[in-house]
DNA sequence: TCATAACTGTAGCAGTTGGTACATTAAAAG
DNA sequence: CTTTTAATGTACCAACTGCTACAGTTATGA
């Protein structure tokens, strides 16, 4: 996984990704069976416990917002979910082309935020339609801003906008 | 750029796309010279007239909001723009892995943007920061929005996902 | 101890890749 | 009409692709 995520599954290869492992091709093929189940397992890899990393801070009495900004903090900041969400955007823009391979990742990516997410602001207080939305734009809008965050390396901007993004997923509606 | 669009730049290879195209890949390159040169050509083809677009509706009157929104039916209404922005979408992931293919096209689809809107919306009376900030809310937030969207195809949740960020990004801070 | 199963290295296959060499035809320019 | 330039087809190259066949080694368990 953390292999895709630094040369990218778009033009992965079995040999190279082999001799950075220390192993050869051929070992790959008898472990996973396929190219494609290897690259499933990587992207299956890459998917993150949301239930723990929600219910955690939820039950740490944090509001909303400030769960929204410890998720855009985990976005941005070097750790180990950079690398998982890099890999899961590529997966994402190459399901616009190859649904059949990629769709279900890139389908489960947003689900398996949107859903959990939702739940929580319908607890603060969110009709059941409106609280879908404001996940939607917690999870899809802020990954936009990660992307271009990754892209252009603009943090103060980019930091800016997500505030932004927050106020209006988690503040009242006028 | 259409071929790009359809089927992905990621795997692109030149005898497809020459047979589709009804000539042959010898052609290609002879009027390419590369294909990373063709790439480029296609990737630049893409890139579309933003000032015509944003001037025309800032001159008919539009207030920043309706810039907006018609900036998210563009991105959303299948029309010229779809295609468009999945060929910018892919490239912005690609770039995450090889920034010096990608890097060029995918920092300038954001600069592209982001700095005329942030002038429209200063001149709607906000100040310089607030007005870059929000400008790369609309751009990148809607982005990510529109691959949801993409991906998903579910409209109403996307809609409304994007009215909450047109409105944090076109309102007035509390 | 011995049979079975898991592991791993070498060599190679058929297919595809981007790109080229060479030749030929068509068109434009003088 | 002649010369020069552009356009196009055929055949091919070396490199790489995922994957497999075969053989040999190592570990496991009865």
């Amino acid at each position: 996984m953390r292999y895709a995520a630094e040369h990218g599954i778009a033009g992965l290869s079995l040999r190279p990704l082999a001799a950075a492992l220390g192993t050869s091709s051929r070992m790959l093929v008898h472990y996973f069976g396929t190219k494609e189940e290897l690259v499933a397992r990587a992207l299956t890899a890459a998917r993150p416990d949301i239930p723990e990393l929600l219910d955690a801070r939820r039950e740490a009495g944090e509001t909303p917002a400030g769960i929204a900004a410890s998720l855009w903090r985990d976005l941005t900041t070097g750790g180990e979910r950079k690398p998982r969400t890099r890999l899961l955007l590529e997966a994402m823009a190459l399901a616009l082309t190859q649904p059949d391979v990629y769709g279900k990742f890139a389908a489960e990516a947003i689900e398996a935020w949107v859903t959990p997410l939702a739940r929580v602001l319908r607890e603060a207080g969110h009709r059941r339609r409106d609280a879908v939305a404001r996940a939607t734009v917690l999870v899809s809008g802020l990954r936009g801003l990660a992307l271009d965050r990754y892209l252009t390396g603009d943090r103060q901007r980019t930091d800016d906008a997500a505030r932004h993004v927050i106020r209006a997923a988690t503040g009242l509606t006028p």
